[in-house]
DNA sequence: AACTATTAATAAAA
DNA sequence: TTTTTATTAATAGTT
């Protein structure tokens, strides 16, 4: 509902995100209270923009909700205050997950060819020929799909135009019946110059059936 | 948008507030994973019908983003809950950078042209472009490295013909300041041909330098 | 669950 | 941001 409508993908341009981010935002939150409100339901709705931004809902008490979400689950309250002595720990698990993020996304950018610099001729050697790869294979792969995607066009087509043969042939065959069994017919018929034998036009059928 | 616009109060009728109930909570998880997506948003959304039934949507992880929300509302406050988090809130950041890690490790796999089986025709023209930019940034990145370093070699070359010049120069000079002195020995040289003015070979260690 | 006539949301532009 | 407008999307009532 636009102007041409919009991939499911994060929008690249920081400002048509704001943008979008603020007229959605407001629409959610609209849907969200006329549902509320339609079907005597409650609701609780939380936003935080990729800035970190927080923007709510609730229908009825924002507390309450979460503590009936939490109910519903059977969850333990307030576990907010718990667990501040192994934060040691959760630290230490996330520096190293974090370390592997970081060189994976180095690796990301080198395939994209970004950030090269770093790199020797020897390492963009070897990143080339990965890349060469990579690209052989997804050719391939796309090569299959879209051959295998054409013969099953060809057979459908084989299958259709033999279908139309077979179907032009009986009302050919029809044609010649009528003709015989109604041969008065015919006779009354070559009287009347005006009038023709009808064509059921069946061969053109053949074309119009995709 | 339907047969007609409807009022903002509660439908009186049962079986249509449960359809519209049915329809209005998809439509507003639908618009809430939307939002999430295109902004990069993070969204916990709780529905709970007026019969008790309890429906959820979060983009990330409905705890963490609650405790985000306790946080916005805490933090303000007092500043000395800061740092002391709960292990929920650590296990969803985790949970978080897991989910980060697993769409790279695809994307990795991808570009390497593995597990392609998940992919249609769409996103592997747009892998093999990707690929294709990725290949052409890496040569051209080799390509100047390599031009660099034979510029380099080049410019030693120049560097060293020259040198080689001035010291052959100097050589003819001396010796035939020598013969100018010791004329002697010149006639002694003349009389050896086997004998020859030594070269110095700088002239193959241009060459010999890679 | 489908089907549409309508209304509502919203993308792009101003 | 907000408004406007051309379009797409959601959905109310119906089958």
């Amino acid at each position: 509902m636009g102007r041409g409508k919009v991939e499911l993908k994060r929008i690249e341009k920081a400002s048509s995100r704001q943008v979008t981010f603020s007229k959605r935002r407001n629409g959610l939150v609209k849907k969200a209270f006329e549902l509320s409100v339609l079907c005597d339901a409650e609701i609780a709705l939380l936003v935080f923009s990729s800035s970190g931004k927080c923007y709510q809902f609730a229908s009825h008490d924002m507390d309450r909700t979460i503590v009936k979400y939490r109910d519903e689950l059977g969850l333990p309250q307030s576990s907010q205050n718990q667990g501040c002595r192994s934060a040691e720990f959760w630290r230490a698990e996330i520096h190293e997950l974090t370390r592997g993020i970081e060189t994976m996304e180095a690796q990301l950018k080198h395939l994209c060819g970004e950030d090269l610099s770093v790199l020797g001729v020897k390492e963009l050697r070897q990143l080339e020929r990965q890349l060469k790869t990579g690209v052989e294979r997804v050719r391939s792969k796309k090569r299959r799909i879209i051959s295998e995607g054409v013969n099953l066009l060809k057979r459908n087509l084989r299958v259709l135009q033999e279908e139309n043969a077979r179907l032009l042939k009986t009302v050919k065959f029809q044609e010649m019946h009528s003709v015989n069994i109604r041969s008065g017919a015919f006779v009354d018929r070559s009287f009347n110059p005006d009038q023709r034998v009808p064509e059921d036009g069946s061969s053109s059928m053949v074309n119009g059936g995709h």
